[in-house]
DNA sequence: TGACAATGTTACCGATCGGTACGTATACAT
DNA sequence: ATGTATACGTACCGATCGGTAACATTGTCA
């Protein structure tokens, strides 16, 4: 990703409390918005709105509302990679402890009431147009992801590392999408406890 | 679901060959673009035009977007249930082969160039408010596949059938994701493989 | 103080959104 | 032939969509 003229990097430009407070705001809204109840649902009157600016602030801090959601998208890639870093810290060297502890994580996650799945899956849903800023950067957080789940399969010694990590992956997004479809009490409940038999069965005897 | 008056229940009714044909173009082609494309993002505008008919007959055969949204999922839950008791009529008294079954239709599915998930399951992630009639439907679809899916683990005799259960749902619904995510080649083409391993390390020694 | 750049505001654009009032065409029964 | 019911089309509605032109305000420099 070598171009990103948006605002994550632009946001303190020099002076040292010159605030473009506007921008972080609209984001900080969207965010909010884009993800509990879809981006197509959202119209950036309503952005704007709540936040507490106007539609021109808007469209100086962000070249559209395609590009305003490729950045909170962005935003929330950070936030992903943030969580899954800590369970990996948690249990330097153990691979298979790391999977479960961020597993554990997920299926807590998706048992909030107010859960609405992973922001990057939704978007993608949303979007389904190769191309889309949104899309662009959900396909790059999966690959991504894609590429973690394979390289730990392969370090906790599975027969085929391709397909358990493949198959943790197909746990994972079930777990989010299941999360907001069942709401409490639902089979991303047991993502865990799943995900941990599937690699019992997958590791070499 | 005792109240039902829709397109697909009064769509012959009496006269032999005088039924309103446009309600079915509109449904058909709806279907198609819904699924393909999205529901927020195909206006109604589009479906008349495409389906040759204008707005006030889609009017007179569904009472708004939404209900035919609705209607276009009733059709898709119906074709969803013809494919999975075909695969169980193919292994009768064997629910590990009509799992098996159904799951190797699903990875074949998934990786179909022009594959777009599960029409529930996108409507799901498109709708999050509960009680829109576009949701009612798909989490109808949900709780129904989760139910035959805890029963035919527990008849295939696993150790906690309403763990396999749920473990197979959650590998189902990522591979509805994933196979429109990353295409041919994703993870989803090991979805029956996975799901193999997770039903063997579940069954009662 | 004056100049400049950045940010904010008012008011507006054409296009499209979901939805409808109302007139027309066709078929059958009387 | 003429009523009656049904299906379909023309033309339109107000609201909202994403986006912008022109102007006012602010803070930071010289």
């Amino acid at each position: 990703m070598p171009t990103d003229k948006n605002i994550e990097l632009t946001i303190n430009h020099g002076h040292a409390a010159s605030p473009p407070k506007a921008a972080k705001k609209i984001l900080d809204v969207a965010y909010d918005l884009f993800y509990r109840r879809g981006i197509r649902a959202i119209g950036v009157d309503e952005i704007v709105k709540r936040a507490g600016v106007t539609k021109p602030s808007l469209y100086r801090s962000f070249p559209s509302k395609d590009e305003l959601a490729a950045s909170y998208l962005r935003q929330y890639d950070r936030e992903y990679w943030e969580r899954f870093d800590e369970a990996v810290a948690a249990h330097p060297g153990d691979p298979r402890a790391q999977i479960s502890a961020f597993l554990t994580r997920v299926g807590k996650r998706t048992q909030r009431p107010d859960y609405r799945g992973c922001g990057m899956t939704n978007a993608a849903v949303e979007y389904p147009e190769h191309g889309h800023p949104a899309r662009v950067v959900s396909e790059a957080n999966k690959q991504e992801l894609r590429h973690r789940l394979r390289e730990m399969a392969a370090a906790m010694g599975a027969q085929d590392p391709d397909t358990l990590g493949d198959g943790l992956l197909l746990l994972i997004e079930g777990a989010y999408i299941s999360g907001q479809l069942f709401g409490l009490g639902g089979p991303a409940a047991s993502v865990a406890r799943n995900a941990d038999l599937l690699i019992e069965a997958s590791l070499k005897k």
